[in-house]
DNA sequence: GAGTGGTCTAGACCACCCT
DNA sequence: GGGTGGTCTAGACCACTCA
């Protein structure tokens, strides 16, 4: 297959498409309102399928990125230059700060390897008191706390060496470090007003907080991890694109 | 076209397969844990292509129902018995607390006719000082309030004669008769503690929300409504499958 | 190895927007 | 009417899971 500009990368045709859609799209060469070229253009462009190039620009229109219209074509979104990570995607907390241009930070306040409660048994799909690793960290940008996270982590069939990583930097480092990369979280959003979450001098003033109660699952299925982050409200911005 | 079961409708054909996949899970007919059929064979089952039944496998997953799991099959994920919103999905708050089993309410407390704050004005890309329509209402569950929400709705454009029907029932379907109806919407998650939000006997005593502050967009890309939604927190559980 | 979902292709028809 | 996206089909090959 001869391509005029090759999509080169061993990751989906339709998610190096939408990579590259938006580099070009971040370069500049699409100001916002912009219209991007046609799906029958990047069709012949590419070389690849219409529901590839579909499937990509749905990815960027998930990310906010992209606006696209029946009848009329697909938009550079004027608010997309400015918003990333959506709270659809699933990624690293440093990451996503680190994207935004701010310096990640981690602190981890405790670390202890106990029985799973019932309820972390039940979200995690484990028999109750199966032996589990309980982490609390500090998640900093800049140095300002921005969240509080109570991360626990079923330790059956985890790397015993890799156990005392966790915490330390960004868990889903160690997470893939040791096979078990989330791939899915499901995530309950709630809002949270309460003085005994978080600690030291960082601890907000009136505790409140967007909790995102979520379970992270491997590419098998598996839950590999039950987070509970406590985003101090105002410090981190979430974003949902939600379509009909 | 033969099918065993016939889907009616005049929605899309995804849609209305995702309809029937999950009023068969809400039946009981799938417990939660429980396999679904294979892709094939609800492709033989309903006589549509496998790009059909995979969309709406992907719809399901999205609102936290099922769990699609590369080489074992679809599986029914647990879920709580309260309301529970897909967050990406974007809907009348009216139908899915009916499609949740509960009879929706709605009660209008103020509708006025005003100029567009600074703040409206920038979220709605009109004109400061514009005519807008503000209306305040209650959003109730089975009588219960669930949510209280401050819309505000440009006029510029707007059929006159539906001005006063904006805010009596469900504002998706006001707006659906002007011809606006909202295709996206973009969302800003926030907690919120205060106990000036909401009004009437059935204010929450500790006033804490989940906030959605969204704008929302006609299929042609204008901002039809700016609602900032409170969630009484608790009372309609959101949920948010992330992806990467 | 059989069965499952993940991705991709090529082509078709429809709904919508604009002029 | 011409172009654009929305949906659907039928078929193919690959990657993963599990017995």
């Amino acid at each position: 297959m001869t391509v005029s500009t090759p999509l080169g990368g061993r990751t989906s045709l339709s998610r190096r498409l939408a990579e590259e859609l938006r580099s070009r799209i971040m370069s500049g060469e699409f100001a916002p309102g912009a219209r991007l070229p046609s799906e029958a253009e990047l069709v012949r462009r590419y070389q690849v399928s219409r529901v590839t190039v579909r499937t990509a620009l749905r990815t960027l229109e998930a990310q906010g990125l992209v606006d696209v219209r029946h009848g009329s074509g697909s938009f550079v979104s004027d608010f997309g230059a400015g918003i990333r990570a959506g709270l659809q995607e699933l990624r690293s907390i440093s990451e996503t700060i680190r994207e935004m241009g701010h310096e990640p930070g981690m602190e981890r306040h405790s670390a202890i390897r106990r029985p799973a409660t019932v309820v972390e048994a039940g979200k995690l799909g484990i028999g109750a008191g199966a032996g589990v690793f309980a982490v609390e960290r500090m998640i900093l940008a800049d140095g300002q706390a921005v969240a509080f996270s109570y991360d626990v982590i079923p330790l059956a069939g985890f790397p015993p060496e890799l156990v005392d990583q966790l915490g330390t930097g960004s868990l889903f480092a160690t997470l893939a470090e040791a096979g078990t990369m989330p791939a899915r979280a499901l995530a309950e959003v709630h809002a949270i007003s309460d003085e005994t979450i978080g600690w030291g001098p960082q601890r907000p003033d009136p505790g409140l907080y967007v909790l995102l109660d979520q379970v992270h699952f491997s590419r098998r299925g598996s839950a590999v991890a039950y987070c509970r982050t406590y985003f101090v409200e105002g410090r981190f911005q979430f974003v949902v694109l939600r379509t009909n």
